[in-house]
DNA sequence: GTGGTCTAGACCACT
DNA sequence: GTGGTCTAGACCACA
């Protein structure tokens, strides 16, 4: 089962949260063609937000074709094809990688030792 | 002497672009302890914003013990960033690691790819 | 409900009045973790001060992590204040009442009258 | 010799920190009658503060009649009996614990556990 | 309705 | 001249 995670530090307002982690999951064939969401409420429960976020979430992807809502069954991922570029994958991974350095210079942790850490588990695990 | 410049467009406030730009500078050696930071009326003036607006961004740093201000002084980078245990530093920096991987899975962006992203940055500008 | 005063004549600025009065309504158990606290509309008026001073104030409990501010929901007591280790709080605390009897020492007030000055306000306040 | 503190974290003014530490010195009898106190030159490059910091203190205890100056040979304790009332003493008791319980309040240490780390450390040192 | 950002400008305190 | 505080008010974004 796909699995969302809100970051409720990075000041990323949480709808925006939403639809780039179903954009994204798509995009990394987490999530397929098809495929049933969460309803919106078990969503919101799940995620502790309200109910209107995950509905502004569902209705800006419904616009985009990317999901489709079926009334009284649920939403489905659509069949449109989601474009997530590689610019768009960039600018994500440079997002993350800044407010990340952020954090971790509050601590005085420099890049480096990050990076060092991260290398250190990657060995471990693959 | 350290450069500071504002993009109008990005969305982000200008306060935290202030921030990130002296956490930034203190991160590549470009700020060093003690160093005195332009007054808050100065930059004002440069960057063409508020007197309140410089006044925030400083503070905040303040607050994280970042920066050092005396009234009729001035500001000053910080000399004690560093008054953490190593010990405890390893700890911190795991945890950011971990929940910074977690984060990033989500948007199925692979450690390996964190580590070049972040190699990259390290790269261009020290 | 947790009540707000401010001391006009102090010297003190409204702002930081506020800070402590939060710190002191959680370390006395006043205010609890999740805990909502009133609007930054409704304390401004409350007080008679301007929206933005309130604002400053719990921006600064917030970037200390003592609170947490959710856009369009409002502003709790944090939950995570107690994520140190045991050891590192116990060095802490000798730190700090190093600090603090070093202090008292010029002014040539005995470390026991600083505990008598203690349990005064504990009892008072509990 | 006399020793100065200033602590530049607790906000209160440096030349007013200088006041009180002359006048409590004499009141506690660390600084007696006739007495010379440092240069203000002396002084201002010990507490690395500016001159005039320092000047202003010893003017303002030179007009209270507390310190004498003798045009080139130096600042005196003067003959005048120094009024640090019991009021007053209680009041900087106060103060002081106050910002002690604000410091410790931010790494939620409560101001039983200062009580009980100063106790244990006054059985070891009395 | 909630918090967030920014401006313009006044007035204060410290060095 | 340095930072600090506060006000009044506009406008934005999120839930």
């Amino acid at each position: 089962m796909f699995e969302f995670r809100l970051d409720t530090r990075s000041g990323v307002p949480f709808y925006r949260q939403i639809i780039d982690q179903i954009r994204f999951g798509i995009a990394t064939g987490q999530l397929r063609m098809g495929e049933q969401l969460p309803t919106v409420r078990s969503l919101a429960v799940q995620l502790k937000v309200n109910l209107n976020t995950v509905i502004k979430a569902y209705k800006e992807l419904e616009i985009q074709k990317i999901l489709e809502t079926q009334q009284g069954t649920g939403t489905f991922i659509g069949s449109e094809t989601v474009n997530v570029s590689a610019k768009e994958r960039r600018n994500k991974t440079k997002s993350i990688c800044e407010e990340f350095v952020n954090v971790a210079a509050v601590y005085g942790i420099t890049p480096k030792q990050l990076i060092e850490e991260l290398q250190k588990n990657e060995g471990g695990n693959l």
